[in-house]
DNA sequence: ATAATTGCAAACACTTTGCACCTGT
DNA sequence: ACAGGTGCAAAGTGTTTGCAATTAT
C-alpha cells in the first residue's frame, strides 16, 4: 500500500465533504466549489481524489438515472451507512440516514419473502424530502 | 405526437423485452441480442428506440454504481412497477418485484419517520437474489 | 407522396491515462 | 533524494445529433 503524503487538494476535498456530510455533489460540483474558494483546482486532481476517497470508503459513489454524473456521498465514521439505506432528495440533493430499527425489517422481509440479501452500499432511495415537497406544492 | 409506424426494429426490441421481463439489459448489450439473432442492427437505432420506449414509459432505465452503462427494465403493465420498488439481483441481473403488503409499510415508515416521499421509479435496491447467494456459498 | 425510421459520421459529456513536472517527507 | 501528488494534453467510453437515404403508410 502507498504511503500517503499530506496534499493540499485531498486535505481540502476531505474537508468539504465533511462540512458537507449528507449532500450529494458531483466531481465537477467539487471542482467549481475549490474554485469559489479561492483553491485553483484541476478536475483530473479531483477525479483522482474521489477515486482514491472512494476506494478508502471514505466516500460512496452513486448514480441516478436523469443525470449523467456520478456522485459522492461522505460515509460517516461510526454512523454504520455501510448497513443501513440512504434517503436522497432529488430536490434539495440531501441525503438521509435510514439508520433506525426500521432497517432490520427490510432486511427480514427481503430475506423471508423474497430470498434477497440487500446491499446497502450499492442501493439508493430516491424520493423528496419534507421541505422539498412543501415547496413543490406552492 | 408523432404517428408510430410499424418498425422492424423496435418490434423487435419491444419483443425482446416481453421475452426477457425481469432481466436487465443495456444498450449493448441489446445491440448484441440482435446481432446474434441475425437482426443486423446500429446502435443509434437501439438507442434512439430505448429512448424512445423509455419516453413511452415502456422501459424504464437504471444506472448502478459499478457499470459505465445504463440499463433498461420492460415495466410490466398491469403490474403497477411505478408504485412498487424493484430488487436488482448484482450476481444474476434478475430484477424482482416488491409488488406485496410491505410497499405500504415502507411508504408509511418513510414518511411518517423520516417525512420523506419515495419514488419508485427512480429507486433500485441492489443486492443477491437467493439462487446467487447460493452459488457464491460455494 | 410524405412522414417516420434508419445508417453513418461527427459531436458530446464525463472520466481515465501517460508522462513530465512539482511537492512533501 | 525519492516517493507521492499534480497539470496538461490526449485517449477512452458511452451516448446523442445532423443529415441524407430508406421504409412504412
Amino acid at each position: 500500500m502507498p504511503k500517503e503524503y499530506r496534499s493540499k487538494y485531498r486535505n481540502w476535498i476531505t474537508e468539504y465533504f465533511k462540512e458537507h456530510a449528507d449532500l450529494k455533489i458531483s466531481a465537477s460540483g467539487l471542482y467549481a466549489e475549490m474554485e469559489t474558494s479561492g483553491l485553483s483546482a484541476n478536475l483530473t486532481t479531483v477525479y483522482r481524489n474521489l477515486d482514491r476517497l472512494t476506494a478508502e470508503k471514505v466516500l460512496s459513489m452513486h448514480k441516478v438515472p436523469g443525470e449523467d454524473e456520478k456522485f459522492y456521498q461522505y460515509m460517516r465514521p461510526q454512523m454504520g451507512c455501510t448497513n443501513h439505506l440512504h434517503l436522497l432528495c432529488s430536490g434539495c440533493g440531501k441525503i438521509f440516514h435510514l439508520n433506525c430499527g426500521f432497517m432490520e425489517e427490510i432486511n427480514s422481509h427481503l430475506m423471508a419473502d423474497h430470498g434477497f440479501t440487500l446491499d446497502c452500499e450499492e442501493s439508493m432511495l430516491v424520493g423528496l424530502c419534507g421541505d422539498c415537497r412543501k415547496k413543490s406544492k406552492n
